[in-house]
RNA sequence: GCGAGAGUGGUGAAAUGGUAGACACGCUAGAUUUAGGAUCUAGUGCCGUAAUUGGCUUGGGGGUUCGAGUCCCCCCUCUCGUACCA
């Protein structure tokens, strides 16, 4: 027993702390200060832990051992994000129920945690798939839809009529679908939406007060995309239209000399004139045919029509043509703009391939060549009529001198233009949770509080019905149903809601998970929130991140939680990729090709073959295979099954113990950092743990600090234990788990 | 294209503008061991040298400074995100 043996000593103490509920958060005491510490919950995949998932685990799990120890309340809770689509994938093969599966795989996954020995309060465990839980999800629901931020609204999807279903864009590949290659629509839907839009200007505002990395933050501001400008009007000749077009450049209108308009809009077919309306009815059909996919794909190549009828510039009082074309998106901005051929690169192209006018505005610039889009410092030219004169000005106040002129014309004003979509929140799917919505006759209507939780019917078949609807279109039972308040017949929702539903305020049931009268109890809510400490991974970005910002602010505006933003401060754990690898690759005769010489479009041609290390040696700033001139790649790849490069937690903890693989996922680099995995960094921490066990028990199995405990330490040492306690105490303030550990192996290296 | 981040030994990485490479992996030599493993000791940025003295070194180029991996400007490369957003 003096050697070290993880296996021996974690699995007591973690019976133990299970036992005697030693992390039981015991927020009875509220004058004491609160940490809350939280992770992103997993999803309960039947594949189990990953050893992503420890590495933010084991540093939320740090924080919250050290700010225990510091006397602070600390919640440290745990859950599963069950709702979602492999568990019923998973249905659909077998006719096992996603339910009976996915609680399979939480029992593996808790079991998985608890065996690293994290020290979560399991008794605040929620599961989003569980009807006391989705009660709420659903409360939350109709909380939105009374405040009029969930309505249905017929979106265009991709349908595909033989399949019976709706693709994803991704599934489309040219007008067909990528299974059995069947025509595929743009077909309108009705759909749930929730009005995120709505909180665009809020959702923009606020995280400038957030502690988030910059990135994430950058990131979801290009995500809502908030765009200054105006909207101007455009009378379109010979008609009471008036087409209106969103722009950024209102200083440019002098340069406007023609108008696209985009293929969806009903405004198209109000204004061809009879002549194009084939020519236009055409392209219309075929853009309604391309997927969001191809469109971005054909690019560089732009396409379009004339509709025959034309509009005036009003600064110009030119007759303008106006086009349709697919690179005006409908969604964007009213689906129309004016177009400024010689300062905007997508208009000149477009202009140049049909021969549209190209007239300077802004000084600079060759508009022979490409679209002059600089502005910085730059005067206005040619902008000119009897009643205004750009000329002269810098952009940004010839800015506001037109939108000014075109206010007092009354055909123009400011505008703020958002680039974030409101919310599809409906999935035709059977393992989410219900809308608590019935439709009576043909109106739709909100379900009393007192009928929720609305749980998902028994079923046996998963398949979504032949109508492309929801596998619970076909459960006659469930579906019909009688409207509570009149008693008429009603026919239930059978959309369902996205996985993302229950994660949006999965943070809030952690407080106090049995609560009965609401989400979160408020008084507990004022004392916990806001999440301290927020840690994952940084693909929920602009997904789960911004929609649980929404829905809180919410809740926020209905009172049921006191704080404008849910996480306070947010760090991403990098991503951990498998071990470092050499690549060869060889042609059809077994010889090595370098690869140094090899376009990644030629890469198919040669077999990659995998180099061991030994064999491959540095040659100026590349690797070869050594005593050649072959070089080879050396990169680390994202962990996959196809590739064979998992690492299963659970096989570490086997052979090295959880203490091992927490301390070398801490130890590999700083936590946001992207890093290889390597089996032989698990080992130097092993040898580390090692040591330190041999400098506390002797061979005897004697606790060696009993005889040490009356020496008087000498200066030096006092020195080291306290540069040591220091290091450590700021590293662990400042996430520096790496520099942390380091300073204890340079403590115990002395102490040997 | 646009946005963000990053380039330091053979590898993962350290470094309030102040001895670059801490700590670890790997490697070399030695001790112990029947052998392997484990453990311990010493060495290990690169180029010279028998050794010492020495010279060079943080993607490239310039600048600020007594002093730059760190600050500023230009360029190159990589990673992530995003994509006709008017």
């Amino acid at each position: 027993m003096s050697e070290y043996k993880p296996s021996a000593i974690e699995p007591k103490w973690q019976k133990f702390w299970k036992k005697s509920k030693t992390f039981k958060t015991d927020d009875s005491d509220t004058s004491k200060p609160k940490y809350y510490v939280l992770d992103m919950f997993p999803y309960p995949s039947s594949s189990g832990l990953h050893v992503g998932h420890p590495e933010g685990y084991t540093a939320t799990d740090i924080i919250a051992r050290y700010k225990r120890m510091k006397g602070f309340n600390v919640l440290h809770p745990m859950g599963w994000d069950a709702f979602g689509l492999p568990a019923e994938q998973y249905a659909v093969k077998t006719g096992q129920h996603p339910k009976v599966t996915t609680e399979e795989n939480i029992k593996g996954f808790r079991k998985q945690l608890q065996a690293i020995g994290f020290s979560y309060d399991w008794d605040r465990e929620v599961n989003t798939t569980d009807p006391k839980y989705y009660k709420w999800t659903q409360w939350i629901f109709l909380q939105l839809y009374k405040k009029g931020l969930a309505y249905q609204a017929d979106v265009p999807v991709n349908w595909c009529p033989e399949l019976g279903t709706v693709l994803a864009n991704e599934e489309v590949i040219e007008g067909k679908s990528e299974v059995g290659g069947f025509p595929v629509v743009r077909k309108p839907m009705r759909q749930w939406m929730l009005k995120i839009t709505e909180y665009a200007d809020r959702l923009q505002e606020d995280l400038n007060e957030l502690d988030w990395p910059e990135s994430i933050k950058d990131m979801q501001r290009n995500w809502i995309g908030k765009s200054e400008g105006a909207d101007i009007e455009f009378e379109v000749i010979g008609s009471n239209h008036k087409i209106k077009a969103f722009t950024t450049r209102p200083d440019t209108l002098f340069g406007a000399t023609y108008m696209v308009l985009a293929p969806e809009l009903d405004l198209v077919d109000e204004i061809t004139v009879p002549e194009q309306r084939t020519e236009v009815n055409t392209y219309r059909e075929k853009a309604s045919l391309k997927s969001d996919l191809d469109r971005t794909d054909l690019n560089k190549n732009k396409t379009g029509v004339f509709t025959g009828a034309y509009a005036i510039n009003p600064a110009t009082g030119k007759e303008i043509p106006i086009w349709v074309a697919d690179y005006v998106l409908a969604a964007y901005g009213t689906g129309a703009i004016m177009a400024v051929p010689g300062h905007d690169q997508r208009d000149w192209e477009f202009a140049r391939k049909y021969d549209l006018p190209i007239i300077p505005v802004v000084e600079g610039g060759d508009i022979s060549e490409k679209a002059h889009t600089d502005t910085t410092g730059r005067k206005i030219i040619n902008s000119e009529n009897n009643e205004l004169s750009l000329n002269g000005l810098p952009v940004d106040e010839a800015k506001e001198k037109i939108v000014s002129w075109l206010e007092q014309k009354g055909s123009g004003k400011k505008t703020i233009t958002y680039k974030l979509r409101d919310w599809l929140f409906s999935r035709q799917r059977y393992w989410g949770e219900p809308f608590p919505i019935i439709h009576v006759g043909n109106k739709s209507k909100a379900l009393p509080e007192d009928k929720l939780p609305v749980k998902l019917p028994e079923v046996d078949k998963f398949q979504p019905a032949d109508t492309g609807e929801s596998p619970l279109h076909n459960v006659d039972e469930w579906v019909n149903t009688t409207d509570p308040e009149t008693g008429l017949p009603a026919r239930r929702e059978t959309n369902t809601m996205p996985q993302w539903a229950g994660s949006c305020w999965y943070y809030l049931r952690y407080i106090d998970p049995k609560y009965e009268k609401g989400p979160v109890n408020p008084e507990k809510e004022k004392y916990w929130m806001p999440v301290d400490l927020y840690v994952g991974g940084a693909e929920h970005a602009v997904l789960h991140l911004l929609y649980a910002r929404f829905w809180h602010k919410v809740l926020y505006d209905i009172g049921v939680v006191s704080t404008k933003e849910p996480f306070q401060r947010l760090i991403n754990q990098g991503m951990i990729l498998g071990e470092l690898e050499f690549t060869a690759l060889r042609d059809e005769y077994g010889h090595f090709v370098s690869t140094a010489g090899v376009k990644p479009e030629e890469r198919v041609k040669y077999e990659p073959v995998s180099i061991p290390e030994k064999e491959v040696e540095k040659n100026g700033d590349q690797f070869v295979i050594k005593g050649t001139e072959t070089v080879v790649d050396a990169r680390s790849h994202k962990m996959s099954k196809s590739r064979g490069n998992v690492i299963n937690p659970d096989e570490v903890i086997k052979r090295y113990g959880a203490d091992a693989l927490r301390l070398y996922e801490m130890f590999m680099g700083p936590l946001e950092q992207v890093k290889p995995w390597s089996m032989r960094g698990v080992e130097g921490v092993y040898r580390f743990l090692k040591r330190v066990w041999r400098l506390v028990i002797d061979d005897n199995n004697e606790n060696l600090n009993k005889d040490v405990q009356d020496v008087e330490p000498t200066r030096e040492q006092l020195k080291i234990l306290h540069e040591t306690i220091k290091k450590v105490t700021e590293d662990i303030d400042d996430n520096r788990f790496n520099t942390a550990i380091s300073a204890l192996m340079i403590f115990n290296n002395e102490a040997m």
